[in-house]
DNA sequence: CTGAAAGCGCTTACAG
DNA sequence: CTGAAAGCGCTTACAG
């Protein structure tokens, strides 16, 4: 005699009061905030509402009817880095016929938001997927889309890959190689490093491409040619005043950013050097920025809109509960030479 | 005696099927899209649906909880200008707790969209207003959203502004006169205009700002001096080879749009010609590329981002169902003096 | 194809 | 503070 496994099904209001050994009519006050609900028992009543994921005819048809929609959090809106990478985004999106919606919290705001209230609020509104730019929450902060079935991916994450959510990336440290050996195959061996924020994981992974690549020569790391301080064009130019202020100044700078090096290029016209007879230089992201500066600047490019759709794709992968092949992606960066690279001057 | 006049109450299936003289079932039927109902019957109750505006319990629920949000469909994600304006966008969004969704309809497909379709798509996923940037509906195409109540608010029309909507703009004719007559001022007779496309109005008015100030400083038009294209870096290469080409070039060329003016840069760098010694120029919008070119650029700002604030003011506005001052509105322009404008040689 | 009847799941009004 | 009872609005199953 075959025993009849009893499917779980969806659980309604009379399941859930069941568990909770209440009536209906309290488990509707307690989801409707009521607060002629006694404190023990609304705690009872929400427990069994977490337990069985009590979703209400609204929120069920929330999340099966109309467009998908992710969320999308992305830092420094104004950057043309930014930009592209919501191009990409944007672009998939519109191809899959998904909804975007952007900038519900701001950057600045990510940390101090309650994100449970915000995970809540997504699950409401049927968005089923956060997307973050180079902005990065705590697992505590995580748990809470974790919680809720909310997938998240980061683009660029600042910290090191993480258990309980999925990247997507460049290959930093590939990059930051190649650009320092194409700066060797010139000739150069003062080479400088101008890197982004101390915390930015992979700021730190160009940094250890620049090392390998000098150790590759046999060149010796000199720590009055590595700053850091942030992939802004004021860095540029404050890093450049810095490194022309050496006894024994750089050659060649690579900067972890197109927006440093702009501030390079600003600062080295300054001292009335020219790029690249006097001073070569690479930058980092292959922005279009790249083509509007003179010189035009050879640059790291990364796959920006290659690396949004990557991000979105495997959102709506893990929405559908599928399986990602591998939580962490890293995209390949391709060095572009273009004319603020040259051989140094004899000396 | 008094008689009550009745309240039109909210419309429920029971008042539907009463209009339309069928059962509630039917009706039930109809809105969701089965398919043994008979087309005469279909009509009829669909035509009541309309009539008294009938909102399923979702509809009511997902219009009146959960955040605002509106649609944005942006026309060119990727310059500059678009950036500014978006950003002015979000930042008034986050500010007021409004979530906008961007990129459910690519620009490129807006012509050819089911406007009928999105509208509804629209009301079902709750979101309450639309906001167009640089792009363009019929009149036929603006009633979907009309009849939906649904508010839409353009930014930088293409067409002149027309009954149904309401637009933000920047004060283009006025513009268009002051870069012209910095240039007049400096002592310039020979000015070009390069303009963007012929259909947008916004160049149209700088393009008659230029003439005004001419004009006014008792200078003939040049036919041969007045070239339009596009806002594009390409239609500035091209337009700059052709001025460049003419027996008497110009000494000074305003280009209506900055992205053009870089095309300007490139062609008269080509030509061995300095700017602004050689040749003035003046762009138009103000964007952070004109901090980026050597010489910096010269340039009648728009101010973008507050564009995109006041347009999101103006639907959230009409979405509460508040009069606007004006249905169209422009902010004001402001011509910054940078690096490109200078004398004339003396020729 | 249509609708009377039954049913579903949530909410409201109110007695205790 | 709680829940039996009534009610609401939509949907389903089925008789004609």
């Amino acid at each position: 005699m075959v025993r009849a496994e009893k499917v779980r099904a969806k659980p309604v209001l009379a399941t859930v009061a069941a568990l909770a050994g209440v009536s209906a009519p309290t488990v509707s006050k307690v989801i409707n905030g009521r607060d002629d609900v006694a404190e023990a028992t609304r705690l009872r009543v929400q427990a069994a509402l977490t337990e069985l994921g009590y979703e209400s005819p609204m929120q069920r048809r929330a999340r099966s009817t109309g467009p998908d929609m992710v969320d999308l959090v992305i830092d420094g809106m104004a950057t043309q880095y930014s930009m592209e990478i919501l191009t990409g985004i944007l672009d998939y999106a519109a191809a899959e016929g998904v909804d975007v919606v952007v900038g519900s919290v701001t950057p600045a705001k990510l940390q101090t938001a309650n994100h449970e209230e915000w995970a809540q609020r997504m699950i409401e509104s049927g968005r089923k997927g956060l997307i973050l730019v180079t902005s990065e929450m705590t697992t505590r902060q995580l748990d809470s889309f974790a919680q809720r079935n909310i997938p998240v991916v980061v683009i660029d994450p600042l910290n090191p890959p993480r258990q309980g959510f999925s990247s997507v990336g460049a290959t930093n440290w590939a990059g930051g190689k190649e650009a320092t050996e194409h700066l060797l195959s010139l000739g150069h061996t003062r080479i400088a490093f101008l890197g982004g924020p101390n915390a930015a994981e992979c700021s730190v992974a160009r940094l250890h491409g620049y090392l390998a690549a000098l150790m590759g020569h046999g060149i010796k790391q000199r720590p009055e040619y590595i700053l850091t301080g942030g992939f802004t064009k004021t860095f540029g130019v404050e890093g450049t005043r810095q490194l022309l202020a050496l006894d024994e100044p750089p050659t060649a700078i690579f900067a972890a950013s197109d927006a440093t090096a702009l501030g390079v290029l600003e600062e080295a016209r300054q001292h009335g050097l020219r790029v690249p007879d006097d001073l070569s230089l690479v930058g980092f992201d292959g922005t279009p920025l790249t083509e509007q500066t003179l010189p035009r600047l050879t640059s790291v490019a990364q796959p920006l809109q290659e690396m949004g759709r990557a991000a979105l794709r495997a959102v709506l992968r893990l929405v559908k509960g599928e399986e990602l092949d591998s939580a962490h992606m890293e995209l390949a960066t391709e060095l572009v030479i273009r004319d603020s690279t040259a051989p140094p001057r004899v000396a």
